[in-house]
DNA sequence: TATTGAACTTTTAAGCTTGAAATAATAGGC
DNA sequence: GCCTATTATTTCAAGCTTAAAAGTTCAATA
């Protein structure tokens, strides 16, 4: 005969169930608050610069590349499709911000770059973002972002490698 | 004249500046893996079980209110906007996942719940959502997903109290 | 050099998303 | 009972996103 043992009563669900569960938690959490920080700051995108975010993600990752970046090295950076970049850069370019330059040699592919135009208008762009990041996770220390962030780096190279 | 103290470079940068970096880093971090794991769920969800991420989580919201809920609440609860839950639920209703009834009292509003075929489609979708997650999340022990959380959660709270 | 396969990009169709305008119904004040 | 403001939803246009297909160019090799 069974003895009923109450206190035991959490020990109905193992080990493996209790971390998938917190795991599942943190993700929806994760998710809802990128999206919350993604409402704030698209708003604030479309009101003060006629801007969207992947436009902005764009330039953010040219800015770091003066020379230029392929279409498909900006679809992996972004972790975005190929023939989405095609769009959005298409934009960029009848706005002005960027440019598609010839590469001698391989008629596939060209350069991008940010206009002098595109660099000036991101660099304002940036630092207000900057600011509206900084006031949405106010709530978390310099040392958490700091520890966090790590631990997230860590993660996503992790899956990098395999994939 | 000014005396170089090369020792104390980092001192240039204010406090601030190094908390609001730290935080960018931070945000730029979560949303790079929120895109990562979403595009692996993605992909599952439509290789498995012929399911988009936003349907899934329109039903994920239903599932826990069995009495229904109405288009506003869903569209409030998923951070995204009226217009959008409008054509998911369409879609849903068309594949008999989710049900439209008549609300008596107020002829503007509905309450849209799961049919017995999406609870059952949900419980299925859900389980193997849940160990996508766990996997994807498998760097991370179940303490700091629960301490994440926590934070998480308390952010959101401020925020939200606020608007 | 002709062919074949790989690399890179664009196009396409379907679906998601937003913000704003349009619709419809309710509730309250007169 | 009307008028008005409010509430709730849908529609719409523009843009974003994906996966798959098609297009273009290059590289290797027979």
């Amino acid at each position: 005969m069974v003895t009923p043992v109450p206190a035991a009563a959490a020990a109905h669900k193992d080990i493996g169930t209790i971390e998938r569960k917190a795991r599942l938690r943190l993700w929806i959490r994760l998710l809802r608050a990128s999206r919350f920080i993604e409402g704030v700051t698209r708003e604030r995108f479309k009101a003060q610069f006629n801007m969207t975010l992947p436009r902005f993600d764009v330039m953010a990752a040219l800015y770091r590349k003066p020379d230029g970046m392929l279409m498909s090295e900006i679809a992996r950076f972004l972790i975005v499709s190929n023939g989405n970049v095609t769009g959005i850069v298409d934009r960029l370019v009848s706005e002005g911000f960027v440019a598609r330059s010839q590469r001698n040699g391989d008629r596939r592919t060209s350069f991008i770059t940010l206009t002098r135009r595109g660099r000036a208008a991101f660099a304002a762009m940036a630092t207000a973002h900057e600011h509206w990041i900084d006031e949405l996770l106010g709530g978390v220390s310099a040392r958490d972002a700091e520890q966090l962030s790590a631990k997230l780096k860590s993660f996503r190279s992790e899956w990098e490698s395999e994939a």
